[in-house]
DNA sequence: GTGAAAGCGCTAACAC
DNA sequence: GTGTTAGCGCTTTCAC
């Protein structure tokens, strides 16, 4: 393996002087660049990427703690996060999290270690507070209304949409509604935001057994669906988590060959629009690109982006 | 920034006692142990990941270059990936490339930097031969047929599988049939496959206006959809390269009020089960933990997995 | 069991 | 313009 000082000696050049030519540092003469490159040429050299994060206490890269790399929620904001990093000479590190606290709580590590700049986390199964004690060792970013936790944060704003959808439901006259959610209320801000939004518009508590949790995929939908339709013939309506969730739901009425309740899908996926869903697009690609430039310190201040209910 | 000369110090050991404290080796005297984890623990130290890499010689990172991180080929591919370098304890990174040769390139250089361990590419721009000059700096993976390039690869046998596709239209009745793809025939081993394939099945070569290409995402199916109903009623079923793509194009005819082809879909995806469309399911996943094996050397054959004609 | 010291390969402050 | 040198923080061989 060679290294600087190989190209140093073979050049008759220090050490600094090559770095110099190697960062386009300062002033080299011509010829002295020429005659260093012409030895790094000649030596098929290249500097050790490793070697100059030590050096320069700085990696480029930030680590997207992820649940799934499935979901469109995370594919979405993955993708703009990666947009705005790619702009910003930055590398994106995937870390899959499905929420277990003991992994994400080892990524925390990796970030007090110095193998990222900066941590996303675009969901999360630990505190918001342990999240924020680590926040000494790097830049910690999440994807949810950070509240008094004083971590910087974008995300959808998704109370208010949720509210247009489900007066969208109200005024179609539908009385009793099933809700579909990716984790418990007490674990999730999403799962919270819908119920709040729920009680806002039918000013009445949702039935706990109206609000079911832990669907995450087109199969989790279709269990779903086949929860509901066994269950609550008076159930008209359904607000999913997702589009192909929504698709997974429908699946067991058709197989039940029941009536389908009316559905609303999220996400705005193609699957939506082929069965003519509405739908609620959270514009995740924005929360992506704006997480990343707080993950880099380019932005100081929380943004909510707001979402889009959509009839399809 | 306190380091491991630091604890060494304070805790009247050695550095190198205290790095094998750190990594659990040797043998070390429980009560030195002890002294040392406390002193660890007083001064809230952890070691530096990038000194350790340094000194190790090795990352533990894989790069990942992609085109897309939206299209289902490349998720699917990313999602397999990193299942099986989780369970290696590897890291992921992303590397947008839209295929763009001198961003190829300098992931080859970053490559040689020694800033991953390995390099696999889902797609690539760049000629094999060029790949293949690099893997003296690492290993480097790729998802499509290798002939005879030397580079390691898994990919998906799509050429049989297309072959029962473009059968099932030929007992269908259908005579003048669509494809659209991603890229050139040049350029795409994949748009190639598709073409042999419909060649073979017709015996007769594929009229170069309906082989129609460009085509990536939704819109562009669409845009594909317009180029297709505008000019060629002819057209009595088209073989699309993504069932999201089936979706865009379909619009096109439903926009301009025209019966609409038959479509076969690609991917496998819900969307597809919402149009009930034929499709393929190219097993993109297993493809994914398959690259990653070769990347880390685990398995030295290349390895082709078979995909799959399903009729929704 | 523990320690000294030589790397790993680069950057950058400082001197000339 | 160019060179010296002290880091960056850790691992590992070898000696005791």
């Amino acid at each position: 393996m060679t290294n600087i000082h190989d190209i140093a000696r073979l050049s008759g050049y220090s050490v600094s002087t090559v770095s110099r030519v190697l960062n386009h540092h300062n002033y080299v003469s011509a010829e002295t660049r020429q005659a260093i490159e012409q030895v790094v040429k000649k030596l098929d050299y290249a500097p050790n990427a490793v070697a100059r994060d030590l050096s320069r206490g700085k990696t480029f890269n930030v680590g997207v703690v992820l649940p799934h790399a499935d979901h469109p929620y995370f594919t979405q904001l993955v993708q703009g996060i990666m947009r705005a990093a790619f702009a910003a000479n930055y590398h994106v590190v995937l870390l899959p999290s499905k929420w277990d606290a003991q992994l994400e709580q080892k990524y925390l590590e990796t970030l007090r270690q110095h193998a990222y700049d900066a941590l996303i986390f675009t969901s999360h199964g630990l505190p918001l507070a342990t999240l924020a004690k680590y926040q000494r060792y790097g830049r910690i970013v999440i994807c949810e209304n950070p509240h008094d936790s004083g971590l910087p944060a974008t995300y959808a704003e998704r109370v208010a949409t949720y509210r247009t959808a489900f007066a969208h439901l109200k005024k179609l006259g539908h009385t009793h509604i099933g809700v579909l959610n990716s984790r418990d209320l007490a674990a999730s801000a999403t799962t919270q935001a819908t119920v709040a939004a729920y009680e806002d518009v039918f000013q009445a508590p949702l039935p706990a057994k109206y609000c079911y949790t832990g669907v995450n995929t087109l199969t989790d939908g279709q269990t779903a669906g086949g929860y509901f339709v066994a269950r609550f013939p008076e159930v008209t309506a359904v607000m999913t988590n997702g589009d192909d969730i929504a698709l997974g739901f429908r699946r067991a009425y058709l197989a039940a060959q029941r009536p389908l309740p009316y559905l609303i899908g999220q996400e705005h996926q193609p699957s939506g629009e082929a069965l003519k869903l509405p739908t609620i697009d959270h514009h995740f690609d924005l929360v992506g690109v704006r997480a990343f430039q707080l993950a880099i310190g380019e932005t100081a201040t929380n943004v909510a982006i707001p979402s889009e209910f959509l009839l399809n």
